[in-house]
DNA sequence: TAATGTTATGCAAGCGCTTGCATAATGTTT
DNA sequence: AAACATTATGCAAGCGCTTGCATAACATTA
């Protein structure tokens, strides 16, 4: 309850100069070891924490960044992403940062710089979240001056960094496997918005497997990637392709959605219909049947995504920008969705 | 790019001193109406925005309020408690406030000074959310003089604020909907750990209405509440009790554990055992059989606790404390897993 | 018209920290 | 012992804003 000491207390119990205890605070050279000793010890018995609002003033840096997400309106939602988050945290407290978050849905997004934690310089750097993300909205902040790094998105035609999923390829494999391992012929699959980068490559790496083993694609795009959307996707696909034998989902949600539809269509998935996933999300495990997936590592991209951002943010605005693009491979999870035979 | 105005550059150009334009910006009484509005539209051309580090430093408040959650180890988590930060967020902004949040382990718990949201005075105040976050650490919070709120929470013996679920309630009615509707008479509570205050609420709610009915209580603990431990418990509770009839669990990711079990043991839910959870979470609509629950409102939650802590963040810490308990009412959702039938 | 009260504005002292430069203290070289 | 490097420390000017107090400008009253 007590106000917190500042500097200049410390300084005057180490009878040295506030100055000299910034500089000792701060590690910085050019202090005795004596004093550097006697200033630490005193710092340490006061509990001395540096004020951050004064920091920020005089340095001009904030040692926060942003994490902008999109404010799903569908409520239940299931989320592969909240992962996401705990890699940054991690790496942000470890390297001394702070975690700014918010949220914004279509009409946030209409103008960047009205962003609160924009406006007001509360932030270093943002990472910005899934493919939701407009990219009017990214350029506009991007164009800001902020350092920016996209978290399963990207950019075209800029050189923002970005950490992905490595979308084709697991894509490719997953329907790889329907091809090799099961011999479907007709394998339909569910794409969310043409917009979302995830979906656009996935779409890519599961049409490269249909092309390798010569066999025609068939692509439903959905306006969101739900249960519910992908029930009704599929309820389409079993229309206009009653002979479909299996399902490439573009995640695990709407991989769920197209079972439902199996079932209520009559049709038992893997024995009818196999149905793959993408994602891993805690249900992928527990559904019935357990869901073949590509286990995405949200923790992981969270992680990379936030060492980059802070790179970013120290190296200075003046150094020249290399573009990073980043690629966090999946693996698959064979469950028995596919058809294949439960493994412990 | 180019660095944002100042309130000097803003006074410059409007012809007056930085102390009126300060006035202006937070518009404080006791400026003539054309001067007013002559800087104003100044400080619109210039995209004026105050420097908040500078503010910060000047009030010695940051219009930062932290919120931290527990940081589940278990990496497939059925968190309903998402949804808390979207109402969070909402009131945040609404009101001029920023979110920092954090996740914090065990360790972290251990020394609640050294959280660095706390240390280095970023924040003014805390939501603390979830019933694992440690009594000697929320203690230690509140302590430092911050205000604090608890969300999904409650200390015992201090007059620390808190928004809860309507526990004892909706247990109870949920448990009495097995006694009356169903006839149920050998009802299993599958609890969390009894330092969890929503597991030891719920507990009540459930033995109340074994009382009133003049039925036997029987409960089993678990060291946490996720789909596997609810599978444990599960198999735990058929040894011990074989003629058990109906499962109360205490959320809907244990119910959902206590239906695997239940299936890997040859019964069927509901026809041989009934089986409601709590919360809500999007699976439990889609679960086979579907869950009959009691609806939490997390989002409302969010958004209650963060007004309360506004509240007292803005009256000031002389302020007399008033005690606030807020009970936020859950609703039951009847779905096939007790028996009834589908709704529609 | 002088005295008084109102209202609108400006002054200047912080808030707690960083940092370039000056200075003091010490050691090294001739 | 004088001249010079080399540290170690202090000074003081900011960073951009808020705010109590003084002052200027004007309207009101006696």
């Amino acid at each position: 309850m007590t106000k917190p000491p500042t500097l200049r207390e410390v300084a005057e119990k180490a009878g040295v100069s506030i100055s000299t205890v910034s500089r000792v605070i701060n590690d910085q050279p050019g202090i005795g070891s004596e004093t550097r000793a006697r200033v630490l010890a005193i710092a340490q018995k006061l509990q001395f924490a540096p004020n951050s609002a004064a920091q920020n003033l005089a340095t001009k840096r904030t040692r926060n960044i942003g994490l902008i997400t999109y404010k799903w309106s569908v409520p239940s939602r299931f989320v592969a992403s909240s992962l996401d988050s705990v890699g940054i945290d991690d790496v942000c407290h470890r390297l001394g940062y702070h975690l700014l978050t918010t949220l914004v849905d279509e009409q946030a997004m209409q103008n960047a710089r009205q962003l609160p934690m924009v406006r007001e310089n509360r932030v270093d750097g943002l990472i910005l979240a899934g493919p939701a993300i407009k990219p009017a909205f990214i350029l506009e902040l991007h164009n800001s001056g902020l350092p920016v790094v996209l978290l399963d998105n990207r950019l075209r035609g800029t050189d923002i960094d970005c950490v992905l999923h490595e979308n084709v390829e697991s894509a490719y494999r997953l329907t790889q496997h329907l091809i090799r391992e099961h011999q479907h012929e007709t394998i339909v699959f569910l794409a969310g918005p043409d917009t979302w980068l995830s979906s656009q490559e996935r779409a890519v790496g599961y049409g490269r497997a249909l092309a390798e083993a010569a066999l025609e694609p068939h692509i439903i795009h959905m306006p969101n990637t739900t249960v519910e959307t992908g029930m009704e996707a599929m309820e389409t696909a079993l229309a206009e392709l009653p002979h479909l034998t299996a399902v490439v989902a573009v995640n695990d949600a709407v991989a769920i959605g197209a079972i439902r539809a199996c079932k209520a269509n009559g049709r038992s998935v893997p024995e009818d219909t196999a149905v793959v996933g993408f994602d891993n999300i805690g249900w992928a495990e527990l559904h019935d049947p357990p869901l073949t997936t590509a286990r995405a590592f949200g923790e992981e991209m969270g992680r990379q995504a936030a060492q980059r951002l802070i790179e970013l943010i120290e190296s200075g605005p003046d150094q020249e920008h290399i573009r990073y693009r980043l690629r966090v491979g999946a693996r698959l999870v064979i469950r028995r969705s596919c058809g294949c035979p439960e493994q412990e």
